[in-house]
DNA sequence: TATGAATGAGTCTTCATTCAT
DNA sequence: GATGAATGAAGACTCATTCAT
């Protein structure tokens, strides 16, 4: 079974007047650590710039030094959170030959992970529309990607059974999305089941039996 | 097997100056349609009082006599949207007497309420953080009881079998929340199913098999 | 010795449309009475139209009926206030022979009816600049001839001694004028001395004192 | 006799973005005079911030950048205009040793003050109530402070005779306070006497003896 | 006459972005 | 490169006044 290989994720390049490249990854480190603290608590809308130069540790006017807009801080934080979910999840999976264990590893990462970054992936739910349109579409096309680490997940894990192809697809959207619901519905879920180790095995157990309507009748 | 019946539902007066109650939902019917119009287009913080004021047929002086404040406008939308989806649940069912039947309609009732209003769904998700506090408790306590309509579903669903109640809640919680993935993921579906229909019919089964973990074994 | 005549106090007519002048002044007394409440207690700018309608027992549509706009309510309140001030003087004096003795009452109901309506007398010192230009000179004049009572009332008082016309005419406004210190600086002699009594009586033996300037050495 | 020592008077810190501290008080001294001219001229209310920057010299955003409301302004207002007339009573009577004539020198002085700032003075007088109410009580404090002043000077005048403490005290507030005709009756004195030389003289005179009442029988 | 709903001009305030030092 | 002050456009909300019923 061949390993994931790592692709290269489409970014853009924000092009600002400073010329020393390790300095203006240095720089944006601290800021999209500022804006995530910020942006996480207050949404996009109610994070003013200079919040987020406070929170990152530099004056507004360095931080206009390397973002041109707000709506910049956006996508970087944008760009590198599902760059680190992505991350996450193939290091959790890589390893392990069992098709099943694989898919089953995948699920309860992508489950941890929202767990634990709960306010963070609710923010990239919620505001993936103060992204700039063309941001929005670079996003939306790296989701898809990782909709299709899961496609595959779920292509092995049946091998030798007859697939439907457009059940496959819908699975893999259904195996990406569904953990989000431990972000979106958490006060729902707090309230009235509290153990969040209990939602997270249900979930996966839910899943593996949900995910047998794939294979052809 | 006794109907569900219709409680009332949890909510708060906007205390304004006008005194005539007939006039009051009139004009708030039409504030709520042309706001849900701007909202879904622009969200909350991007929509102006005055777009929504235009969009709903009526000056900003006027509008501001049947609301205190904007936050009292994203109010009264969902006081209105989350009724309109109660209802519709309630009347897919209404009259249905074999459990598996109901449980079968509310769900795919569910998913077509959410394909029809996609982008009013895909608000109410995105702008719950929108909401003055107070009113988001009202909004939440009020999801709860409709959780608990799918709860009772399941129970009689599984009618005879023994239940997990652990399980029984957090299915309820997954049926409910579940078909929100047709408008969140909205633009991955169609990009690579393309068919809605197959989206539906396949999230119907496969969440007819994934409810099979509730039983206890 | 003379009586005060009751001279005519110049008056603007406001022209409303209404017709029957006895139900006018049934209505501006509401109102006069409705505003003092109001504009005492906010000011003349803090206080809306609507506010002092309410206040008034009638409505806002009403309102304009009697008035024609905001400026029209505190000029029929000047109007109203400064006649029962003048009034009160002149039935405190009327009856009392003796020079002494009248200046004496005078400035004894000068000094308690500043007490009194603390508030209002604060609200009509600090307001007059929210009067329309023509009618504050009105309320200007008429105060020109409250001030010559005074100077009648020291003219009697000092009969027989030379009078400097000057300090006649300058003791006559201090002696109109110093009882607002008992609302104007309500709060330091509050705190400083307590009783009002003793502040009362204490002006007015400041005052005695003071008037002897007035008789030419 | 020793001198009057200046004493600290209690302030407020008002919060703000800008850093340079000497910057702040620059621009704060900008904004004070600037808002003094409108607010003479209109009122507070009456006045706008647009009006106030303009008048200022700086743009409405920069006078952001150095208050935090309207009412910022009208308190740095007071918190400046009462300090002068406190040095100029200060200064009006230092070095000058018989308690006569340095009772004499405060309550001219005082009289010119009045005089000179006649649509200031006028101003603090009825504005009182749009401060803040924490930010009133501050002046009010204050205030105290500088009847507390003339309460020394009248001890002093009348060393070695008996002395009532409450009529001093009474005596004190209204040497403070009756200089304020000048402002409050400027257009009945001008019209009545011309001579504004005169009014001073006379009150003067009035007051001395006025405050004969003080010492014990 | 009485009512109360409709209007829109006007105001305070915020904040992303620029720019001189 | 870093700083922080200056800017002004934009937006929520108020309220005196009008007017149809």
């Amino acid at each position: 079974m061949r390993a994931l290989k790592k692709e290269k994720l489409p970014k853009k390049e924000i092009k600002v007047k400073i010329k020393n490249p390790h300095r203006i990854s240095l720089r944006r480190m601290q800021i999209i650590n500022g804006a995530i603290k910020v942006f996480t608590e207050k949404g996009f809308h109610n994070a003013t710039v200079r919040e987020i130069a406070d929170a990152s540790g530099v004056t507004e006017g360095t931080l206009y030094n390397y973002i041109r807009c707000k709506e910049d801080i956006i996508y970087i934080v944008y760009d590198h959170t599902t760059r680190i979910l992505r991350d996450e999840i193939n290091r959790a999976i890589e390893g392990i030959q069992n098709p099943k264990e694989r898919l089953k590893a995948a699920l309860l990462q992508n489950l941890h992970t929202v767990n634990r970054y709960q306010d963070l992936i609710m923010f990239l739910y919620r505001e993936s529309g103060s992204l700039h349109r063309e941001d929005l579409y670079l996003i939306l096309h790296r989701e898809t990607d990782y909709i299709k680490l899961f496609e595959r997940l779920l292509k092995d894990y049946f091998k030798g059974q007859g697939i439907d192809p457009v059940r496959l697809k819908l699975g893999a959207d259904l195996l990406a999305y569904l953990p989000v619901i431990v972000s979106f519905r958490r006060w729902s879920l707090n309230r009235r089941i509290k153990s969040i180790d209990k939602v997270i095995t249900g979930i996966v157990e839910f899943v593996l039996h949900g995910i047998e309507f794939i294979p052809r009748g």
